[in-house]
DNA sequence: CCGGCTTTGTGCAAACATTCACAAGGGCGT
DNA sequence: ACGCCCTTGTGAATGTTTGCACAAAGCCGG
């Protein structure tokens, strides 16, 4: 996903590539909490959170200098600076457009809450749903997205309905004042400048998978290998 | 470059951040078969796929050279090579472990067949979820992983059970002969060599959307704008 | 058959990302 | 208080990805 080339590498220089790991990192870090290291190195960190240690260095030397040379990193306070970081420590009020089977089971998702994302809203379209209780939120009619959205001042819009109304309930949220999306629907959604849109798409990771397996696959398997050189 | 004189180019050389574009175009080219479009070029193709043009003429170049000068591609031998590179030319069965509220979502998810994708079985490991049907399919229990690896030839696992379970759920996977894996839960899989492992993480993405948003909110609230004082 | 128009395929340079390797810094044992 | 040992933070080297710009190539109208 392509975001904007972000203008100016102003005081917020950190990169995309970085960001995409902090939360990787955050979760590795709190699970050493949990079990009691209060401090960490690099090398331990990156091993956990399965990446290159001097990769993990520069990614949170991007949010100052928090480590101590000779001892590592204090694992609370890394969590807090990450954390910090990536905005979490304010709530994010979150709307789900579609209560499917996969509207469903993310308003289910106990993970989703736990970081500060809290659902302000789902929402349907379909009669036959409107009312129903899931994990003890009302579904609410789609023509609410507007009020929803304002009411509790929702900055980020999931969309989990049928590919066909994606592009549609997008503009509606963008409209509504939503300028972060997260994308469940195969489709390549279009949005004005400064909205963010992040897609997770099951068919493509297949289809990724699918193309290195076959690679794979033609490695061990018949007799066509090598034939450059 | 030297050029290498035959052969499609089977040879392992198409870059990373190429195949994982290439579902996305495959899904755009599909979109216009359906439509009635027979030819297509780099420029609209691009734009239905959300992609500068050169990136995916340079994209499609490692493929072969399929398209026609001052004409453009050809959709349906487009789909077809695009097709065969990824290896969707022939079917992947999957097995889905953890048929809890995802797993279900998954399994009822049409989109998952429908490019050759064919779920051989669906496990767990709770007795009150063992034998009963999802989208037309009985869920076995987790006991039959191997059998089922073996006797369907699955190449391709997905983790969908509590993050608790992923990594031994994992082993027993690649320990039956499971060489690519799809992982929902939010943890860090450690495989051995040779085996593929992607993730999908609702909570990761939320949190990059959460970094960004922030960074918007802090433009354009407090007079953070540096104009030069 | 030719010249003009359009669009591909790619050389090249810049931007971005990863990894190595080590000097600088800091704690700890003595 | 000192020096040893460990680990951070980062310059520099290397690798990958992007996007521009244009020559080469194919179609079409005349
Ligand atoms: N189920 C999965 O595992 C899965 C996996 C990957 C992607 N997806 C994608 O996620 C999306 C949802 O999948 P699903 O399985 O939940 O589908 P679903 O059909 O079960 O649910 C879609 C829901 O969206 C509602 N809806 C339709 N149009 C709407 C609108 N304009 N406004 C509000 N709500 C509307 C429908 O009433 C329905 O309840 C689809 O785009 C699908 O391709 C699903
Ligand atoms: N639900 C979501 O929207 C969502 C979103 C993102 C990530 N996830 C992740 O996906 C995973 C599944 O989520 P869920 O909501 O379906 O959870 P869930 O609790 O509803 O389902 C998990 C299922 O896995 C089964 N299970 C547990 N251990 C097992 C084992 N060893 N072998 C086989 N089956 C086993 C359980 O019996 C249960 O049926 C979790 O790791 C969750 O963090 C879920």
């Amino acid at each position: 996903m392509s975001h904007r080339p972000v203008s100016a590498n102003g005081s917020h220089g950190i990169p995309e590539a970085t960001v995409a790991r902090l939360p990787v990192y955050l979760r590795t870090l709190y699970a050493l909490a949990e079990n009691g290291t209060a401090t960490v190195s690099s090398e331990e960190l990156a091993v956990a959170a399965g990446v290159n240690s001097a990769k993990l260095r520069k990614d949170l030397s991007h949010l100052g200098s928090y480590g101590t040379r000779g001892v590592g990193y204090d694992v609370e306070y890394l969590v807090y600076q990450v954390s910090r970081e990536l905005g979490l420590t304010q709530d994010w009020p979150v709307a789900i457009i579609g209560a499917g089977n996969l509207g469903r089971a993310l308003a289910n998702y106990g993970g989703f809450a736990s970081r500060g994302f809290r659902i302000a809203g789902l929402l349907d379209s379909d009669a036959a749903v409107v009312g129903t209780r899931i994990a003890g939120l009302a579904v609410q009619h789609s023509d609410e997205m507007e009020t929803v959205v304002r009411r509790h001042r929702v900055s980020i819009g999931v969309i989990a309905t049928p590919a066909g109304s994606a592009q549609s309930v997008c503009d509606r949220l963008v409209a509504a004042g939503v300028t972060s999306i997260l994308n469940f629907a195969p489709v390549v959604l279009s949005v004005p400048d400064g909205v963010d849109v992040r897609k997770v798409d099951l068919s493509i990771e297949l289809q990724i998978l699918a193309f290195h397996a076959q690679r794979k696959a033609s490695m061990s398997g018949p007799a066509v290998q090598v034939v450059g050189s």
